[in-house]
DNA sequence: ATAAATCCCTAAATCGATTTAGCAAAATCG
DNA sequence: CGATTTTGCTAAATCGATTTAGGGATTTAT
């Protein structure tokens, strides 16, 4: 491994003037090519600890999930979220670490930032509680973007889907499809998203005046099976809902078999919609009309607003919302047609 | 921020004391107590950069993947992959740098390497001709570990889902089915796992006796699109097969849905088996049979490997094979039942 | 009792780049 | 022309932890 040193031996100079001429200070023609040619020659290439022990950064940020388990949900969207966490940093020769913790496992986190292990963070805290934790436990001028809000503990800087808006868009497209009596299969209800979805689903339906049966909606807690029976106990009901909102694909998927199983036509006989525009969205038959969550754009967004941090520019925002839309296919026709 | 020295001041000792007494080794029962007490007071934690320097090595790892575009596919199983490779890191205390690459920007890898930025790294190449380039120019003695087998360069160290025998395994388990006919949707011919199918599928064939008819092997691209065109061409034939094997589960919810459409029941009038097992296999209708690729073991095990490149320890075996298994579900019935 | 080995500790060197301070020569200015 | 500025360079300090080398004091061995 070829050091300054080495170079400033070769080219018959000293480090100080090698490093000006690698980093662009103005030296001299001569200097400059004679050091461009040893560095060259050994093949040389900065020791990214010896800068980061120097400059007081480490030029890389971290990416954290927090989840319990192997939520297959994350299979949905975490790949588009990377790939515009990714692309953002590396306009910036910035690198990302990443890794998936538990609310348990906070503290390897709050490590990280104390050991200058990273220079920011980006975080999907996914449950209540934890973003309170980590606001708490970070030293207060740690650069961290949030990438969900949780209605309990504000964070500072977030960059977040709105998914009471998704849930509006949801509750009100079903509307002007002519729906009046809507079913929901709403999720876990310790998921920060959850919370959010639900109230808003309330909400909607009262700004729009529809019934709120609470046999028409059902807990479910985000996969395929929670899907499957908390239709069964909806279309137990005397009355069947003409349409079901989801709140994810995977419980429509389930919802969808269950509305087949009884003999029931989706669209035709009922309409089920779902949320998130993952993978099996399209897949499912018929292809699942849900609501679109733009998590490549939020990656990117969430990454440029810490990046703006740690360069110590000024914010635009603190707090960006990102809006989903719906993705019409074919599992939700025009109420009665 | 708190250093050795601050430490060392208020806990009346030398630098060199603080860091024995915070490292294990042997201080007085009165100087680890203050030294353990002022640390406490100071919420030292000792500077990574710092440490990294004086070490040599920067403790974490980089997972690679290079791949042109924002491939679907991924979504199926980058997630498990990354929790299995987090896994193993944690118990060693190292962390994991991620990106995604194109096959135009290796040299980014290459530069990690170089710069010492991570102390080995995992790649999943994916692409023909990415594995040679990236031993070309890489350090000999640099630590990798390939996560796929690109049969024109094998890698020094690979663990891969052996991809031959998984699909030796789908053409005799049709076999076994009864199914004497087989068609076939395959992927790119660029990439790295497609070619290894390819092959095996022929050879298999071969050995089963089987015919292999041109009309009935179609090129795909690996999603559902290319799926549903290829199954539609094979069902144009004069003799249809009875049993077809997609070499992904995309083009399998593919092919599903052109046989759905001339009115030809799954898997009554035709069986279809996938290739995968991602989380679409479970969402579609029917819900399909397909061979699972483990790839969380896969991560777990090419961290393993490069851990113990990395410790410098003696290597059990430097190409690790993992076999995938079948997984039945509803979109494969014995011919002719 | 003297030599040798242990124990506990510190000063200084080290990892490798960047930055600061400062020096001589050349260029610019009034 | 003398005074000031600019240019091009270098020696040394710096970032913060760990490691090396070595010094007294105490204990063990002979």
């Amino acid at each position: 491994m070829a050091t300054v040193k080495d170079i400033a031996r070769l080219a018959g100079v000293s480090p100080t003037t090698v490093s000006w001429a690698l980093n662009g200070k103005r030296v001299s023609e001569e200097s400059l090519r004679r050091v461009l040619e040893a560095a060259q020659a050994l093949n040389y290439h900065p020791k990214l600890s010896a800068r980061s022990l120097r400059a007081g950064k480490v030029f890389s940020i971290g990416f954290y999930i927090v989840n319990p388990s192997l939520d297959p949900r994350l299979n949905g969207y975490l790949f588009p979220m990377l790939a515009g966490i990714s692309k953002v940093l590396a306009s910036d020769g910035y690198s990302m670490q990443f890794d998936i913790i538990t609310p348990s496992t906070i503290d390897v986190l709050i490590k990280k930032a104390l050991e200058h292990a990273v220079d920011g963070m980006l975080v999907l805290p996914q449950f209540s509680g934890v973003t309170e934790q980590i606001m708490r436990d970070l030293p207060h001028d740690f650069p961290v973007v949030f990438m969900q809000s949780d209605p309990a503990t504000k964070p500072r800087h977030c960059v977040a889907i709105d998914q009471m808006k998704g849930v509006n868009l949801a509750i009100r497209y079903l509307h002007a499809q002519g729906h009046r009596e809507i079913g929901m299969i709403a999720g876990p209800v310790e998921h920060v998203d959850n919370v959010l979805r639900m109230q808003s689903a309330y909400q909607t339906m009262q700004e729009l005046d529809l019934a709120w049966k609470s046999v028409w909606v059902q807990q479910g807690d985000f996969d395929i099976e929670s899907g499957y029976a908390g239709m069964k106990r909806i279309l137990d009901a005397d009355k069947k809902p003409s349409a079901i909102f989801c709140f994810n694909d995977y419980m429509a998927i389930g919802a969808l078999r269950a509305a087949s199983e009884v003999g029931l036509n989706v669209p035709h006989d009922i309409s089920i919609l779902g949320f998130d525009d993952t993978d099996v969205a399209e897949a499912s038959s018929p292809a699942l009309t849900t609501i679109q969550q733009p998590v490549f754009e939020q990656g990117q967004r969430a990454a440029s607003m810490l990046m703006t941090m740690i360069k110590g520019e000024e914010l635009a925002a603190a707090v960006e919302w990102i809006s989903p839309i719906v993705v019409e296919r074919a599992s939700v026709e025009r109420a009665g047609s």
